[in-house]
DNA sequence: CTTATAGATTGACAATATTCGATTTATCCG
DNA sequence: CGGATAAATCGAATATTGTCAATCTATAAG
């Protein structure tokens, strides 16, 4: 075993609205903070570096985002696992590495939401 | 003089991200903090709520939010003002009410710069 | 086994954000 | 004018969030 799925959990999985986008219909409360919990975690200008990074390249590690980002490495990991939460990314462990790739099922599902 | 445009400033005019999408290159810094400002505005299940009620019905009053939204109105009246500087929304000032109506073009700049 | 490295976790702190009561401003009506 | 109503602003309490130093865990290499 060489591989491992990171972070997968949280609210990352499944649909973001019952039904329906923003647009549509009056959110139920449930719905709000759902899509609200997806919202929030785009909303941070390094995360939207962070993705952004990862989008462009196909996959990255962790270890190469400190960089670029310039911060500091727990400050990395932080925002990696509020985005892996999210379910817009997902990281792989391999040996001390984790390699980090974007769900655009994710991001395509959050446009919905938003009237897409 | 019976209308007058309200809350049309602050960051709400112009494009979110000076080109492509999140999706497309890493974003600059100056893109990661006006996208992540509009995020920001979006990323509050009471927001959410009332957006998803002000584009349910074309045009609503500030004083029809306070109900389903279950907020005292100096609630309501922050919230307003976050997604109209947003440029989500815009609000009308007539007679003692303001009315408002959802920004669809602004809505679909986030998409876009989502990835749309 | 020992050392080095990548990443996660913990704890603390400053900065922001949400909320509401009280007050103020603007507008309408009699 | 004076009373009533819609909304904005102010001030304060509380909660949340972003950040980093220090520490811990896991894996690789010698």
């Amino acid at each position: 075993m060489a591989k491992r799925a990171v972070a997968a959990a949280g609210r990352g999985s499944g649909p973001i609205l019952c039904c329906g986008a923003v647009t549509e219909a009056p959110l139920g409360e449930a719905d709000a903070e759902s899509l609200a919990g997806v919202l929030g975690a785009l909303a941070d200008p390094v995360r939207l570096r962070l993705l952004s990074i990862v989008a462009s390249n196909e996959e990255v590690c962790s270890c190469d985002l400190e960089g670029p980002l310039r911060k500091s490495q727990p400050t990395i990991s932080h925002h990696t696992k509020v985005l892996a939460e999210a379910g817009l990314i997902a990281g792989e462990k391999r040996g001390r590495w984790v390699w980090w790739r974007v769900v655009p099922s994710r991001l395509e599902a959050v446009r919905q939401a938003l009237g897409g």
